[in-house]
DNA sequence: ATGGATGCAAAAGTTTTGCAAAGAA
DNA sequence: TTCTTTGCAAAACTTTTGCATCCAT
Protein backbone atom coordinates (compact mmCIF):
# COMPACT_ATOMS: atom_id res chain seq x y z
CA UNK A 1 0.00 0.00 0.00
CA UNK A 2 1.53 3.36 -0.88
CA UNK A 3 1.00 5.84 1.64
CA UNK A 4 2.01 9.57 -0.23
CA UNK A 5 3.06 10.70 3.37
CA UNK A 6 4.50 13.84 1.77
CA UNK A 7 1.19 14.86 -0.39
CA UNK A 8 -0.92 14.14 2.67
CA UNK A 9 0.98 16.40 5.30
CA UNK A 10 0.70 19.04 2.51
CA UNK A 11 -2.97 18.66 2.42
CA UNK A 12 -2.78 18.86 5.87
CA UNK A 13 -1.04 22.33 6.36
CA UNK A 14 -2.74 23.58 3.56
CA UNK A 15 -6.57 23.24 5.63
CA UNK A 16 -4.84 24.49 8.28
CA UNK A 17 -3.97 21.65 10.59
CA UNK A 18 -0.97 20.82 12.06
CA UNK A 19 1.49 17.80 11.01
CA UNK A 20 2.50 15.78 14.03
CA UNK A 21 4.38 13.66 14.98
CA UNK A 22 1.76 11.10 16.36
CA UNK A 23 -0.50 11.41 13.47
CA UNK A 24 2.63 10.47 10.78
CA UNK A 25 3.15 7.32 13.02
CA UNK A 26 -0.52 6.58 13.20
CA UNK A 27 -1.04 6.80 9.58
CA UNK A 28 2.45 4.68 8.56
CA UNK A 29 0.92 2.12 11.16
CA UNK A 30 -2.57 2.24 9.15
CA UNK A 31 -0.64 1.90 5.98
CA UNK A 32 1.73 -1.05 6.72
CA UNK A 33 -0.94 -3.12 8.82
CA UNK A 34 -2.58 -3.32 6.27
CA UNK A 35 -6.48 -3.48 5.01
CA UNK A 36 -8.67 -3.73 8.42
CA UNK A 37 -6.86 -1.99 11.17
CA UNK A 38 -8.36 -1.70 14.39
CA UNK A 39 -7.46 0.87 16.89
CA UNK A 40 -6.44 -1.26 19.44
CA UNK A 41 -3.77 -2.69 16.99
CA UNK A 42 -2.63 0.41 15.54
CA UNK A 43 -2.01 1.61 19.25
CA UNK A 44 -0.06 -1.93 19.79
CA UNK A 45 1.60 -0.76 17.17
CA UNK A 46 2.77 2.78 17.35
CA UNK A 47 2.92 2.43 20.95
CA UNK A 48 5.62 -0.06 20.79
CA UNK A 49 7.42 2.65 18.86
CA UNK A 50 6.79 6.08 20.98
CA UNK A 51 5.81 4.57 24.52
CA UNK A 52 4.20 7.54 25.63
CA UNK A 53 1.61 7.67 22.73
CA UNK A 54 -1.75 7.44 24.24
CA UNK A 55 -5.45 5.93 23.43
CA UNK A 56 -6.79 8.86 23.71
CA UNK A 57 -4.52 9.72 20.82
CA UNK A 58 -4.76 6.88 18.73
CA UNK A 59 -8.84 7.28 18.78
CA UNK A 60 -8.63 10.79 18.20
CA UNK A 61 -6.10 11.05 15.16
CA UNK A 62 -8.20 7.84 13.39
CA UNK A 63 -11.43 10.12 13.69
CA UNK A 64 -9.70 13.48 12.49
CA UNK A 65 -7.79 10.97 9.15
CA UNK A 66 -11.44 10.05 8.71
CA UNK A 67 -12.71 13.35 8.49
CA UNK A 68 -9.86 14.06 6.57
CA UNK A 69 -10.77 11.58 4.26
CA UNK A 70 -7.20 10.33 4.30
CA UNK A 71 -8.41 7.06 6.22
CA UNK A 72 -11.85 5.15 5.79
CA UNK A 73 -13.78 3.57 8.63
CA UNK A 74 -14.77 0.39 7.67
CA UNK A 75 -17.33 -2.29 9.62
CA UNK A 76 -15.70 -5.25 10.57
CA UNK A 77 -17.47 -9.08 10.84
CA UNK A 78 -17.74 -8.88 14.76
CA UNK A 79 -19.30 -5.33 14.58
CA UNK A 80 -16.37 -3.82 15.52
CA UNK A 81 -15.09 -0.93 13.31
CA UNK A 82 -11.69 -0.76 11.81
CA UNK A 83 -9.94 1.63 9.25
CA UNK A 84 -8.20 1.93 5.95
CA UNK A 85 -6.25 3.76 3.93
CA UNK A 86 -8.91 5.41 1.56
CA UNK A 87 -6.95 5.75 -1.62
CA UNK A 88 -8.21 5.64 -4.98
CA UNK A 89 -10.13 2.56 -5.35
CA UNK A 90 -12.51 1.16 -8.41
CA UNK A 91 -15.82 2.95 -7.86
CA UNK A 92 -19.51 1.30 -7.80
CA UNK A 93 -22.94 2.91 -8.48
CA UNK A 94 -26.03 3.65 -7.21
CA UNK A 95 -28.46 4.03 -9.64
CA UNK A 96 -31.59 6.03 -9.62
CA UNK A 97 -34.51 4.42 -11.66
CA UNK A 98 -36.73 7.59 -11.52
CA UNK A 99 -33.84 9.96 -12.83
CA UNK A 100 -31.42 8.12 -14.17
CA UNK A 101 -28.98 9.98 -12.04
CA UNK A 102 -25.52 7.84 -10.83
CA UNK A 103 -24.18 8.14 -7.23
CA UNK A 104 -20.23 6.51 -6.89
CA UNK A 105 -19.98 4.32 -4.32
CA UNK A 106 -17.00 3.67 -2.89
CA UNK A 107 -15.01 0.03 -3.02
CA UNK A 108 -14.37 0.29 0.20
CA UNK A 109 -18.06 0.09 1.58
CA UNK A 110 -18.75 -2.73 -0.69
CA UNK A 111 -15.16 -4.53 0.10
CA UNK A 112 -16.15 -4.33 3.68
CA UNK A 113 -19.06 -6.42 3.08
CA UNK A 114 -17.84 -8.58 0.60
CA UNK A 115 -14.92 -9.68 2.72
CA UNK A 116 -17.61 -10.28 5.94
CA UNK A 117 -19.63 -12.33 3.58
CA UNK A 118 -16.56 -14.25 2.00
CA UNK A 119 -15.47 -14.85 5.25
CA UNK A 120 -19.44 -16.28 6.77
CA UNK A 121 -19.41 -18.55 3.56
CA UNK A 122 -15.95 -19.46 2.75
CA UNK A 123 -17.26 -17.64 -0.99
CA UNK A 124 -14.75 -15.77 -3.01
CA UNK A 125 -16.66 -13.31 -4.05
CA UNK A 126 -15.43 -11.28 -7.65
CA UNK A 127 -16.54 -7.77 -8.75
CA UNK A 128 -14.88 -5.27 -10.89
CA UNK A 129 -18.38 -3.24 -11.10
CA UNK A 130 -21.57 -3.63 -9.12
CA UNK A 131 -24.60 -1.41 -9.96
CA UNK A 132 -27.22 -1.06 -6.89
CA UNK A 133 -30.60 0.10 -8.36
CA UNK A 134 -33.39 2.02 -6.77
CA UNK A 135 -34.40 5.90 -5.84
CA UNK A 136 -32.31 8.92 -4.98
CA UNK A 137 -32.93 11.50 -2.73
CA UNK A 138 -34.43 14.22 -5.03
CA UNK A 139 -36.62 11.47 -6.55
CA UNK A 140 -37.91 10.21 -3.23
CA UNK A 141 -38.87 13.53 -2.12
CA UNK A 142 -40.52 15.28 -5.13
CA UNK A 143 -43.16 12.44 -5.83
CA UNK A 144 -44.33 11.78 -2.31
CA UNK A 145 -42.72 8.89 -1.81
CA UNK B 1 -43.92 -9.14 12.05
CA UNK B 2 -45.04 -12.39 13.32
CA UNK B 3 -44.00 -14.26 16.39
CA UNK B 4 -45.10 -17.64 16.82
CA UNK B 5 -44.41 -18.06 20.23
CA UNK B 6 -45.63 -21.61 20.53
CA UNK B 7 -43.50 -22.86 17.49
CA UNK B 8 -40.56 -21.93 19.45
CA UNK B 9 -41.48 -22.97 22.44
CA UNK B 10 -42.07 -26.17 21.37
CA UNK B 11 -38.56 -26.09 19.48
CA UNK B 12 -36.38 -24.89 22.51
CA UNK B 13 -37.92 -27.48 24.77
CA UNK B 14 -37.32 -30.13 22.57
CA UNK B 15 -33.79 -28.95 21.66
CA UNK B 16 -33.53 -29.41 25.90
CA UNK B 17 -33.98 -25.88 26.91
CA UNK B 18 -36.07 -24.01 28.80
CA UNK B 19 -38.51 -21.68 28.42
CA UNK B 20 -38.76 -19.01 30.52
CA UNK B 21 -40.55 -15.66 31.10
CA UNK B 22 -37.23 -13.89 30.31
CA UNK B 23 -36.49 -15.56 26.98
CA UNK B 24 -40.39 -14.84 25.81
CA UNK B 25 -40.29 -11.49 27.28
CA UNK B 26 -37.23 -10.45 25.02
CA UNK B 27 -38.15 -12.69 22.40
CA UNK B 28 -41.11 -10.46 22.17
CA UNK B 29 -39.65 -7.30 22.42
CA UNK B 30 -37.58 -7.99 19.57
CA UNK B 31 -40.49 -9.21 17.78
CA UNK B 32 -42.57 -5.55 18.49
CA UNK B 33 -39.73 -3.57 18.42
CA UNK B 34 -39.03 -3.77 14.76
CA UNK B 35 -36.01 -4.45 12.55
CA UNK B 36 -32.40 -3.56 14.06
CA UNK B 37 -33.13 -3.91 17.74
CA UNK B 38 -30.27 -2.93 19.89
CA UNK B 39 -29.45 -4.49 23.29
CA UNK B 40 -30.06 -1.63 24.75
CA UNK B 41 -33.52 -0.92 23.09
CA UNK B 42 -34.64 -4.51 24.60
CA UNK B 43 -33.12 -4.30 27.92
CA UNK B 44 -35.24 -0.54 28.35
CA UNK B 45 -38.49 -2.32 26.92
CA UNK B 46 -38.42 -5.35 29.04
CA UNK B 47 -36.64 -3.76 32.10
CA UNK B 48 -40.27 -1.60 32.23
CA UNK B 49 -41.78 -4.51 32.18
CA UNK B 50 -40.20 -6.86 34.31
CA UNK B 51 -37.36 -4.62 36.24
CA UNK B 52 -35.82 -7.15 37.48
CA UNK B 53 -34.57 -8.61 34.74
CA UNK B 54 -31.33 -7.60 34.30
CA UNK B 55 -28.65 -6.43 31.06
CA UNK B 56 -26.66 -9.73 31.63
CA UNK B 57 -29.83 -11.64 30.99
CA UNK B 58 -30.82 -9.19 28.22
CA UNK B 59 -27.48 -10.57 26.93
CA UNK B 60 -27.16 -13.83 27.00
CA UNK B 61 -30.74 -14.02 25.69
CA UNK B 62 -29.93 -12.39 22.56
CA UNK B 63 -26.60 -14.51 21.63
CA UNK B 64 -28.86 -17.70 22.94
CA UNK B 65 -31.80 -17.60 20.53
CA UNK B 66 -29.35 -16.21 17.79
CA UNK B 67 -27.57 -19.35 18.43
CA UNK B 68 -30.59 -21.16 17.95
CA UNK B 69 -31.37 -19.31 14.86
CA UNK B 70 -34.33 -17.65 16.36
CA UNK B 71 -32.53 -14.46 16.05
CA UNK B 72 -30.36 -13.05 13.39
CA UNK B 73 -27.31 -10.31 14.64
CA UNK B 74 -27.40 -8.03 11.59
CA UNK B 75 -24.35 -4.98 11.44
CA UNK B 76 -25.74 -1.37 12.47
CA UNK B 77 -24.13 1.94 10.53
CA UNK B 78 -22.14 2.74 13.19
CA UNK B 79 -20.66 -0.65 13.67
CA UNK B 80 -23.22 -1.92 16.64
CA UNK B 81 -24.69 -4.84 16.89
CA UNK B 82 -28.46 -5.24 16.84
CA UNK B 83 -30.85 -8.27 16.40
CA UNK B 84 -34.12 -9.13 14.01
CA UNK B 85 -36.40 -11.83 14.15
CA UNK B 86 -34.82 -14.58 11.57
CA UNK B 87 -38.26 -15.40 9.80
CA UNK B 88 -38.46 -16.67 6.25
CA UNK B 89 -37.09 -14.13 4.18
CA UNK B 90 -36.14 -13.74 0.40
CA UNK B 91 -32.50 -15.53 -0.63
CA UNK B 92 -30.05 -14.19 -2.68
CA UNK B 93 -27.44 -16.63 -4.18
CA UNK B 94 -23.51 -16.51 -4.41
CA UNK B 95 -23.17 -18.55 -7.72
CA UNK B 96 -19.69 -20.62 -8.53
CA UNK B 97 -18.62 -19.73 -11.75
CA UNK B 98 -16.55 -23.21 -11.62
CA UNK B 99 -18.80 -25.60 -10.60
CA UNK B 100 -22.46 -23.29 -11.16
CA UNK B 101 -23.45 -24.11 -7.48
CA UNK B 102 -25.50 -22.46 -5.51
CA UNK B 103 -24.82 -20.74 -2.22
CA UNK B 104 -28.32 -19.18 -0.81
CA UNK B 105 -27.51 -15.59 1.18
CA UNK B 106 -30.14 -14.74 3.80
CA UNK B 107 -31.45 -11.75 2.70
CA UNK B 108 -30.83 -10.40 6.20
CA UNK B 109 -27.05 -10.27 5.58
CA UNK B 110 -28.13 -8.41 2.15
CA UNK B 111 -30.57 -6.15 4.01
CA UNK B 112 -28.12 -5.06 7.05
CA UNK B 113 -25.62 -3.63 4.53
CA UNK B 114 -28.20 -1.95 1.83
CA UNK B 115 -29.72 -0.40 5.31
CA UNK B 116 -26.49 0.94 5.88
CA UNK B 117 -26.16 2.32 2.28
CA UNK B 118 -29.56 3.76 2.49
CA UNK B 119 -28.48 5.31 5.63
CA UNK B 120 -25.53 7.01 4.33
CA UNK B 121 -25.80 7.90 0.98
CA UNK B 122 -29.68 9.06 1.65
CA UNK B 123 -30.50 6.19 -1.74
CA UNK B 124 -33.41 3.71 -1.25
CA UNK B 125 -32.31 0.27 -3.12
CA UNK B 126 -35.16 -2.18 -4.37
CA UNK B 127 -33.52 -5.52 -4.77
CA UNK B 128 -35.85 -8.45 -5.32
CA UNK B 129 -33.11 -10.67 -5.86
CA UNK B 130 -29.24 -10.30 -5.83
CA UNK B 131 -26.74 -12.49 -6.99
CA UNK B 132 -22.95 -12.21 -6.82
CA UNK B 133 -20.65 -14.46 -9.07
CA UNK B 134 -17.16 -15.70 -7.27
CA UNK B 135 -16.15 -19.17 -6.60
CA UNK B 136 -16.61 -21.30 -3.78
CA UNK B 137 -15.06 -23.25 -1.66
CA UNK B 138 -14.70 -26.32 -2.91
CA UNK B 139 -13.61 -25.03 -6.35
CA UNK B 140 -10.98 -22.88 -4.47
CA UNK B 141 -9.34 -25.57 -2.71
CA UNK B 142 -9.08 -27.82 -5.85
CA UNK B 143 -7.43 -25.91 -8.24
CA UNK B 144 -4.88 -24.67 -6.19
CA UNK B 145 -5.58 -20.75 -6.36
C1' DA C 1 3.56 33.71 20.62
C1' DT C 2 -0.45 31.38 19.81
C1' DG C 3 -3.78 28.12 19.45
C1' DG C 4 -4.28 23.47 17.99
C1' DA C 5 -2.79 18.77 19.57
C1' DT C 6 -1.30 15.66 23.10
C1' DG C 7 -0.91 12.98 27.59
C1' DC C 8 -2.83 11.64 31.54
C1' DA C 9 -6.36 10.07 34.18
C1' DA C 10 -10.87 9.59 34.99
C1' DA C 11 -15.44 8.87 33.19
C1' DA C 12 -18.79 6.86 30.22
C1' DG C 13 -20.53 3.17 27.67
C1' DT C 14 -20.85 -1.69 26.36
C1' DT C 15 -20.43 -6.57 27.06
C1' DT C 16 -18.90 -10.55 29.85
C1' DT C 17 -18.39 -13.48 33.94
C1' DG C 18 -18.57 -15.81 38.75
C1' DC C 19 -21.45 -17.47 41.88
C1' DA C 20 -25.37 -18.18 44.82
C1' DA C 21 -30.26 -18.49 44.40
C1' DA C 22 -34.43 -19.32 41.77
C1' DG C 23 -37.40 -22.03 39.08
C1' DA C 24 -38.72 -24.97 34.68
C1' DA C 25 -39.08 -29.66 33.56
C1' DT D 1 -35.45 -33.32 42.45
C1' DT D 2 -32.30 -31.87 39.00
C1' DC D 3 -29.91 -28.94 36.34
C1' DT D 4 -30.58 -24.89 33.46
C1' DT D 5 -31.21 -20.09 33.84
C1' DT D 6 -31.31 -15.81 36.32
C1' DG D 7 -29.87 -11.70 39.19
C1' DC D 8 -26.54 -9.22 41.13
C1' DA D 9 -22.29 -7.17 41.24
C1' DA D 10 -17.95 -6.75 39.70
C1' DA D 11 -14.75 -7.09 36.03
C1' DA D 12 -13.20 -6.51 31.35
C1' DC D 13 -13.12 -4.02 27.42
C1' DT D 14 -13.84 -0.03 24.30
C1' DT D 15 -14.26 4.77 23.52
C1' DT D 16 -14.70 9.61 25.07
C1' DT D 17 -13.63 13.81 27.70
C1' DG D 18 -11.54 17.63 30.78
C1' DC D 19 -7.73 20.05 31.49
C1' DA D 20 -2.99 21.39 31.96
C1' DT D 21 1.00 21.16 29.10
C1' DC D 22 3.41 20.95 24.90
C1' DC D 23 4.76 22.06 20.41
C1' DA D 24 3.99 22.95 15.09
C1' DT D 25 3.39 26.93 12.79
Amino acid sequence: MTCNTAEINRQLRKSGYRVTPQRQLILEAVCQLGEHVTPETVYDHVHRIAPTLSRATVYRVLHFLTEQRILAMVLMAEGRLAYEMSGPEPHHHLVCRTCDSLLELPHSVLQSFLRAMETQYDFEIDVSHVSFFGHCADCRSSDGA
